[in-house]
Order: structure tokens, then C-alpha cells, then sequence
DNA sequence: GCGGTAGTGAGATCGATTCTCAAATAATGG
DNA sequence: CCATTATTTGAGAATCGATCTCACTACCGC
């Protein structure tokens, strides 16, 4: 399960991830994917992604640093991924003057994606 | 309810909702404060708020288009409300590049807050 | 093998949200 | 006013993701 979210490049959710190890073969309780989540997020080695449509998606830390963030389509709720590096600048400068820690950060941005809104 | 969402200045839960509407003598029950929640929210006249602990907020949409995002502490669980002028820059000139419209945004740090990361 | 320990997962449980439906309320038209 | 028809309401049921329970398995050292 562990290869399977590093092999992921953007969020999955906990029955995704049960329902591909399954296809694989490899069937695995949802318990045991939520307990092996939570032990990965407490490591630090996945980050917990809320994108709004009530369920938890996971998606695994990069050990370099470099991390995307994601735009939900409100119409078909498809998921796209972007990065920004001055987006990271801000937050990190953010980071200073704010009198809170940051150990994650999240941006999620709504709207419509390209396709939907071509035929807006 | 409508007055007393627009009273608010962070995000409430529609419990909180409930509850605090109850207790100024009008009660209404959930299913009308999540009726109405969707209502204003198809309005643009809410904003949905998501800090990942499993409950949906919803705070109100500053007309004068001003708005803050959030500082949850994961040690106790405290919200702090945040603005910064340059993150709101770097979001309004993503807009251009994204392939995506935007009608909303919302930012989400995980750390700790002052008070927790004092005792650390 | 045997006792002990940790890991597993099917099913129970929980809690937020959504749905349902009968009752209450408001709007309409005599 | 009263009758009739639409609309709104909210208690409780249903749903669904997440968590918890616990009997069961797997593994380890002896």
C-alpha cells in the first residue's frame, strides 16, 4: 500500500485506495487503510487534502519540498493540480509575521475547469 | 438566521448554528439551517469553509469582497483568522494562468497556535 | 510447539449531512 | 372569512465516510 500512494502523483481517497489495492490483488480492509494513513500522516509522509465534497483524500509528502495544490471543477467536480511558486513565497513570508506555526498549508481553489467553462 | 450569519465575522458550523439560534428564543431545526446554507450559498452570499476536523463551516461573503482564511492548530484544535494582502496577490494573478475559473478560494494552515507553541 | 505480542479486517458504531413526509404556515380565490 | 392549494418547516429516518471493536491470524523468541 505504501508503493502504491508513493507511486500516486495527486490525492487519493481511503476507498480509492482500498478499491486499486483490491483490483491489484492485494484486498485490504478500509480499517487497515485508515490506520496505515494515519500513521503515515503522523510521520509526515502523506498530507491529508480536504477538498470539500466530504471526503478525505491523501496524497504523499515529496521529500524535496515541492508540493502542488488543487482547483475543483464545481460543475464536475473534476480535480486539477497546479503549482505556483509565488504563491509559496507569499505563504512562506506569511510564515513570519504570523503568531502560529505552520506545518502544512493547503490552498484549494474553486471554480469551473476548462472544459466546463468552454461550454459555460 | 440570515442576521445572525451576517453577524458573524468567522465561520460557524451548522450545529453552531442551531444551537446559538435556539438559544436566542427562535429555534430551527437542522434541516432548515442546512436548507438555507445551501440556498445562500448558491447565492454566493456564504462561503463554505472546510478545516479538515470533519464539520463544514460557513461564514458570510464580505460584499466589499475582502475576506480571511484560517489557522487551525492541531494541538487544540483552536481556529485563527488570518489576512495577508500579498497571498490575495498571488491568487489574483494565478487566475490569469490557470486553465480554471476561480470563484473562490480558501487557504488552510496547519500548525501550532501561540499559546501551544509556547508550551511546546 | 507455546505463550506473547502486534497486525488485520468484517462488522458495529458514530456523527455529520441529507432525505422524507406529515404537519404547520402562507398565499390565493372565491 | 372560509376553503383550497402551494410552500415551508423540522423530527426522525436514511446515508455515508470515518472510527472503533474484537475475534482472529501472523509472527517472533524461547
Amino acid at each position: 500500500m505504501i508503493d502504491l500512494l508513493a507511486r500516486q502523483s495527486c490525492c487519493l481517497s481511503a476507498q480509492e485506495i482500498s478499491e486499486r489495492l483490491g483490483e491489484s490483488g492485494r484486498s485490504v480492509g478500509l480499517a487497515s487503510v485508515y490506520r496505515a494513513l494515519e500513521l503515515l500522516h503522523e510521520l509526515a509522509l502523506v498530507q491529508r487534502v480536504d477538498l470539500g465534497d466530504g471526503n478525505t483524500r491523501y496524497e504523499p509528502i515529496q521529500p524535496g519540498g515541492e508540493h502542488h495544490h488543487h482547483a475543483v471543477c464545481d460543475r464536475c467536480g473534476r480535480v486539477t493540480a497546479f503549482e505556483d511558486r509565488s504563491l509559496e513565497t507569499a505563504l512562506e513570508r506569511l510564515a513570519g509575521r504570523l503568531h502560529h506555526s505552520i506545518s502544512a498549508h493547503e490552498v484549494v481553489i474553486h471554480g469551473n475547469c476548462e472544459r466546463c467553462s468552454e461550454r459555460a
